[in-house]
DNA sequence: GTTATAGATAGACCGTTGTCAATATTGACG
DNA sequence: CGTCAATATTGACAACGGTCTATCTATAAC
């Protein structure tokens, strides 16, 4: 309400941490390469090694990605429970058209529940109710 | 470079669309009730009605939901090409560790073979090869 | 120790974005 | 037509976020 400020839904900001496409692009050659050095990706991205640094951490503190110290360098790795974590957010958004092309009776939990809808409203296309919302 | 401005890959710019947390609580919402018209959604996210439309607009542009018009009401629903494409994009994002656990159960190769490192690289932890990068 | 390299941190700059109030548009009904 | 309700658009403001330069830390080789 009226601030918003810090995400508070957990799943929007693990989302917020790869939509960005330098970290997409991070994460996409992590997917590849398994584990790479930051010099390397700083290589590889074009941008100033801070930056690139800033974005790192940005994924680390999102749990996307551990970093392990070898000598000088670093290397970084894709973690793969978020992974599988940000598959199961994405999955979990079935519309239901999809469920019904799928199984019959589609079960659905409320999510938010939608408990107030303003006031009477058309089931079908076209077919207005009239009844208006608030006298 | 220097100033990124407007996302270039489309798929970050797809996550971009679902990363906040007002908006996935509209697509959770979508989700699991097919459509659903602007003013309930209005009422169940508490924030004002322009920035409920906002963030309406900003989905369905990212292609993430339809409106269709009913008579006064306009209902959304979810795009389910979208939400597919949206699920390719992060099925794709999968970790070598997560393949080899997922076929032998073993653990992680401390694979580190990296393409065009900067110079000579440890392969293993502790040994550093001491061929040092730039003389 | 000194030097060199990899990487992180601090701070500033500035474009982007989420939010609101006010206003405009659209459609339905009388 | 006029009015009412649902939704979109406009414009402003503040916060957030990506980028940089400059600086700092850490490890290794000498």
């Amino acid at each position: 309400m009226t601030s918003m400020t810090r995400t508070t839904d957990p799943d929007a900001r693990l989302l917020q941490a790869l939509a960005d496409p330098t970290r997409l692009a991070i994460v996409r050659q992590l997917s590849a390469e398994s584990a790479t050095c930051a010099c390397d990706l700083t290589v590889c991205i074009d941008l100033a090694q801070p930056t690139v640094s800033h974005h790192l951490r940005v994924l680390r503190e999102a749990g996307l990605v551990r970093s392990e110290r070898r000598g000088t360098w670093i290397y970084y790795s894709l973690a793969p429970e978020t992974i599988e974590r940000l598959r199961r957010i994405v999955a979990e958004l079935v519309p239901v058209a999809a469920l019904a092309a799928a199984s019959l009776g589609g079960r659905r939990l409320p999510v938010v529940d939608a408990q107030a809808p303003s006031r009477a409203r058309p089931t079908s296309p076209r077919v207005i109710s009239r009844g208006l919302t608030t006298p």
